[in-house]
DNA sequence: AACTAAATTTTACAAATGATAAAAAAGACA
DNA sequence: TGTCTTTTTTATCATTTGTAAAATTTAGTT
């Protein structure tokens, strides 16, 4: 996908205003396992994906929780670094070889006081992030593990095979004994 | 909390953004048990929280879930209402007697198109929701309900006392009793 | 193909949580 | 105050999930 492909799919942005960013990223490419963004740092750069597939995990108390999955076209971003410019708690690993567009905070945060385009293309960027995060704690809410791995199953079949499953029982919140249960009983 | 003070604390705005906002809003006031967002419904207006205290619920399978409190200062909105103009999932409940502060969304989406400021707000409005969210979604993931139950004591305590235990267990995820169980272990 | 390391599944047992019912306590209101 | 209703707690038993360790499968390398 290209990098206009992703932005526009964001919000749709004039010429002008997309060559503003695009003119500001560089594509990057790194191999499987390399941590891209650690914790405990205030990352400078966001990302989106161009291929490839990706986690964020956190550490808590010594245990290692994935909490989220990324892929093509999706923005890979340390949370508290993009919004309030603080250490984030996000370590995110390259699970394949991945080609990434990368960006920096600084450049895009100028271009938002400067270009009302691209500041509505931020304010959907960031509401359309919140929408996903809202139904992913509505879901974890409301579902069982059992269900939750099934709607995975079917909304995102590739994933399953393309990621090792001690990380999707870590992502379902559940151990990984457990998951093997549930795969066990639907058979 | 007068609603600048409410608005500029999301973003500063200069005075003329900030009237332009204020000259749509209107103080409302409603009693405890009025249910001001209805699910399955595209919500028109957004409200902030002048005093008082709600909670949004959902309905799933027959089951009802209590997903987020909010006090004075904080907006109550339907998400999927006011990011993708749908039918929301929420019905947000009064718990107490509350005054509010209604506006449209529409009159909003039309200014974050006219104004670069409050486009700029409507951008740290949705990134300072997203952060929450993803840190109450991170909370989920890694405390057990007895850890979350003492993060709410100890940085919500008077929403413990105002609000009632049933709605707190669901919140937390777990029954009424488990919730019975956790305080007297604790005392 | 054989070897090694990593990932996954299985098993047995322990701990936590849920469902249900009933009792106790707190609140609402004439 | 006394009665009625709602909320919270307690008790019991069934079910689910976790922990730990072993067995099996898979993947990667020589």
């Amino acid at each position: 996908m290209t990098i206009d492909a992703i932005l526009n799919k964001v919000y749709t942005l004039p010429q002008t205003s997309l060559a503003k960013i695009r003119d500001n990223m560089v594509e990057v490419t790194y191999p499987k396992q390399h941590i891209i963004i650690k914790d405990h740092t205030i990352e400078p750069n966001i990302y989106f994906i161009k291929s490839g597939i990706v986690r964020a995990y956190a550490n808590f108390d010594g245990t290692e929780v994935t909490f989220w999955f990324g892929k093509e076209s999706e923005a890979v971003i340390s949370m508290r670094s993009y919004i309030e410019n603080k250490k984030g708690y996000e370590n995110i690993e390259l699970l394949e070889d991945c080609t990434l567009y990368k960006l920096e905070s600084n450049t895009l945060k100028q271009l938002f006081l400067e270009d009302i385009h691209i500041a509505n293309w931020g304010r959907k960027f960031a509401e359309q992030e919140l929408i996903k995060t809202e139904e992913r704690l509505i879901s974890k809410q409301f579902k069982t593990a059992t269900q939750r791995y099934l709607e995975l199953l079917n909304t995102n079949t590739d994933l399953i095979k393309r990621v090792q499953l001690g990380h999707i029982a870590s992502y379902l919140g559940i151990t990984q004994v457990s998951l093997s249960r549930i795969r066990a009983a639907i058979k």
